[in-house]
DNA sequence: AGTGCGTGCAAGCACCCACTTGCTTGCAGG
DNA sequence: CCTGCAAGCAAGTGGGTGCTTGCACGCACT
């Protein structure tokens, strides 16, 4: 079977590109990086193109954007963990996404593809935020739709820049979800509007502010 | 003087830099794009590092980035007037800015200098919101340094993102600022504590919701 | 033993890249 | 008129880069 060879050529693909970016993932590079001959690639893969188109579709296929849990008793627990899983998704594939972002000029149906978890992601954050909304634990005067992007973009920004110019991301990376989602959850004006008071106790670890 | 092509020879390279990146800006590209002859080039910069370098120095000089007026009285027309500036200023560079945050790993030097200005904006908004605090208008509870971090996140965002991921930025670009704003002094717990209140019809228009 | 098949290896092709050299042209200042 | 300088032009150098070709090796299957 050819395709323990095609998976570490596709590896070694991402390797490169997550560093260098298209153009400077060149194929020796990459048969370098997979120890294997330059040959093997394009016979397994015809093209640079599609050797790295090959590699961006198996990756953002492990994509997997975790919804949240209906659970409306504990709100801030239960976005916090599904904040943790995003920020924690989203920086394992960091480099490769800056990269490919950053090439959505040149390629914009791979930026696209990369971006997709991403929409479902807000879009679930969203829907638990209107049925918390209905059911009176959030202001209704809030702009969730505001709120949601900008929480997004908080999460891409952690997740993609924090290496790169740290000093812009005060919180320590454990306590970070905890307080972007207190932040949050202060915009859509849920405060400590939980149904069963005693559940708070669950999260009290993270309702303390360091400042 | 050759001082009017030197201008014009940086000018081509911005352009082409912020299309296709260091290693995409080729220096026939720029030399054509500046019509110039690729020679004169490398005689007046020495080589294509050294031009892009200088290139950026001159891009980053008209950094600019606005400061707060220290008037608070009407906190949501200040700061909204403030993230206008800011988000105009960061999306006339986003090509630019995008780029050389990818390649930050390759080029780390380049990539702090771009974000420098957004470092002393970030300052200026804790500033004036540590100032509100102490004047005892926002929430004494709230996490001042993780709603700014989570709000320039979000200006970044919108600068450099919107074109490529409209969807998911639902606000249009018009409206964008104010309803940021909106939602980050909601996060800090600045509602409707206008000192004197009749300055608030100053801001009704920002302050519909539309959703 | 024979037949594919997948892989390695060496070489090469045509093109692109940053950068250099040598020469010409035009133009301003003494 | 002469000199110096800034710019253009043509050609070339050494090295990359995507991709191809031809051939040899080893290994499974029958």
């Amino acid at each position: 079977m050819s395709d323990e060879i095609r998976n570490r050529i596709i590896a070694a693909a991402a390797q490169v590109y997550s560093q260098l970016g298209f153009r400077g993932a060149t194929t020796r590079l990459i048969a370098n990086e997979a120890g294997v001959n330059e040959v093997t690639l394009f016979r397994t893969f015809g093209s640079k193109a599609d050797l790295l188109e090959a590699m961006l579709q198996s990756r953002m296929a492990a994509n997997s954007a975790p919804t949240i849990s209906g659970d409306l008793s504990d709100p801030a627990a239960e976005i916090t963990a599904w904040c943790a899983q995003l920020l924690e998704h989203l920086r394992g594939h960091s480099h490769i996404i800056r990269k490919t972002i950053a090439e959505a000029d040149e390629r914009p149906e791979a930026a696209c593809a990369a971006c997709e978890g991403s929409n479902s992601a807000s879009a679930s954050l969203v829907l638990y935020v209107e049925r918390l909304r209905n059911a009176g634990f959030a202001d209704p005067e809030a702009d969730v739709g505001t709120a949601v992007s900008m929480f997004m973009s908080a999460m891409f920004g952690d997740a993609l820049y924090r290496e790169i110019i740290p000093q812009a991301f005060p919180q320590p990376v454990a306590a970070a979800p905890a307080r972007y989602v207190q932040t949050f959850l202060r915009s859509v004006g849920v405060r400590a509007s939980l149904p069963d008071r005693s559940r708070q106790a669950k999260v009290a670890g993270t309702r303390r502010r360091s400042r």
